[in-house]
DNA sequence: CTGAAAGCGCTAACAG
DNA sequence: CTGTTAGCGCTTTCAG
């Protein structure tokens, strides 16, 4: 077993009591320049490093942040964890990661996650009717949601506005002249969906059209191909679908063209949501609403850092068309 | 705040001493079938949980293990680390996430890491010639390397064979009709990289055909297209190419149908490597080496679960070739 | 401004 | 088998 270099060897390298080396190490309290120089010299010769597990017995406070994320197949994730992990390295904390396996609840994992004496909490994964919010607040742990967040309100969050979104995408499909139009969505027990859903309803009723299917399936390539099966029999003369997002774009792209021999935007044009790496992929060209995620990470960590509760409520975020090729003109 | 509810709570409602509780807790120790069953009453009805900050500070261990991974794009990366996730967690234990910054070794993060007396740590991305084995070693930290090991070997690794997989593709080629066929690989400072290039290598001398080419750069679906740009300029009837990973195999595909206007298989056949869900997505349906994520990840927490140092050395396991329609017949 | 001393919640000898 | 007694490495009063 090696031996632990702790702030007694420092203090007694540096002739100074240990309780001087933790002020100097720590930044707080008083401390002379003379002996502060001392501590640092000595600390950097013994090469010691402080243990976080004994600073987050006393102080009750970690630099841990949870990050509770789903069984994702989004390609969104990574990118979004990515980011994540970063950004909070960059402030001296670490991400301890939690995931949800299918059909889980987040909230079944909270109470685990909890006893780290987490410094916060960046929630991913939540369904609607989540009640992680409280348990959070019932431990003091900072948490705020991104992309996904529970119903009812009063929370942190921060999501990219799907609502706004979804009406973009209908305008874009009406104004290319597309007057059949469908919505495959994704799981409906998510934020999401429910909100690009009824950004499709208010945009198709803001057109004066109805809309010819609104469906609900899971976020998947496999829920796109079929759910394009399903409308092509059902829905004579379709030539237009906003998706739930890219991954089931891709799906509803590959049906149509491979299977059912459908030229887009020629016969139909496809929107999706995100904006993944695999949406500019040229088989797929997808025109679609970028999420603007570095600013929501941005955000989502001011929210977890500001010291007072604060900030209670759903904070959105807006994306933007980008348009490609699966839409005309 | 909040008060936590410790084990001299429960000691004083169970009416026994702190340490017993402690022995109930731990499951070490002696304790008498009574006296357990008074202590887990009694922490059930106050509600403790035990606090793992407390417990690692002592034990010098934590339950923590560390998984650190590079900057990816490679969808192969999120099913690895929600695997790993899910399976360290089933058995108690939780991961601790670090991402290198792109062009950062992974090496400058261990030190961090090595701080939260981890349980182990398994690592996703190493360079050829990371020292990172010797770190882990001397911080008596059990490490386990994943898909990328170092080179120099006496460090226990877990990766997919890309020698016999770069051999099973260029077979496939050959068998298929293929004579003038390339390499476009990853990144060549990266383990997976260099084996697949030598299986390619091997496979082709024992075929007895000269490759047409054999090109290094990221693995990344841009770096494919370009890649593809290229041989299709300076290699005149190329009509097979092996590709260091699906996301790569993905741009060369794209850029020789939408840009060359090549026909896959008819002109040109592609093989990738991994088996990533793209891969099966119908714009591709790529004839891929599969890697056996779960088995590998399963090895992995083996072998960080070992007591002793043991299996040393990078242990290969078979991929499997999965036929699809990017190469013929 | 500095050192001494008291723990944070828990485990691990050590006696009984 | 159980309780008592030391601490793990650090922060934080509290005197000096």
């Amino acid at each position: 077993m090696q031996k632990r270099i702790t702030q007694r060897d420092v203090a007694a390298h540096a002739r100074v009591s240990q309780a001087a080396v933790s002020r100097v190490m720590g930044g707080h309290g008083y401390v002379a320049g003379e002996v502060r120089e001392r501590v640092l010299r000595a600390a950097e010769e013994i090469g010691y490093r402080p243990d976080p597990v004994a600073r987050s017995l006393i102080t009750g406070r970690s630099d841990i942040v949870a990050v509770v994320v789903g069984h994702v197949a989004n390609p969104l994730f990574p990118q979004m964890l990515g980011t994540l992990t970063a950004r909070l390295r960059a402030q001296g904390q670490r991400v301890l990661l939690f995931n949800a396996a299918p059909g889980q609840e987040i909230d079944e994992l909270l109470p685990d996650a909890l006893r780290y004496r987490l410094a916060g909490i960046v929630i991913l994964a939540a369904e609607l009717h989540s009640r992680a919010a409280a348990i959070c607040a019932a431990a003091e742990v900072p948490a705020v949601f991104l992309h996904r967040y529970p119903e009812g309100g009063g929370v942190p969050a921060i999501a990219c506005d799907g609502v706004a979104g979804g009406r973009a995408a209908v305008g874009e499909l009406v104004r290319t002249g597309c007057r059949r139009i469908a919505y495959v969505g994704g799981s409906a027990t998510s934020s999401p969906d429910r909100d690009r859903r009824r950004g499709f309803a208010l945009g198709m009723e803001g057109a004066g059209i109805a809309p010819v299917a609104c469906l609900d399936g899971a976020f998947t390539y496999d829920w796109g191909a079929e759910a394009m099966r399903m409308l092509m029999r059902s829905v004579p003369g379709i030539d237009g679908i906003f998706c739930g997002d890219d991954v089931i774009a891709c799906g509803v792209m590959d049906a149509a063209r491979h299977e059912l021999g459908l030229g887009i935007p020629r016969d139909l044009s496809v929107i999706g949501f995100d904006d993944v790496p695999q949406a500019a992929w040229s088989s797929y060209d997808l025109t679609t609403i970028r999420q603007p995620l570095d600013a929501m990470i941005g955000r989502a960590i001011e929210v977890l850092g500001a010291a007072e509760p604060g900030a209670r409520g759903v904070e959105l975020v807006a994306g933007s068309l980008v348009r490609r090729a699966s839409t005309r003109g």
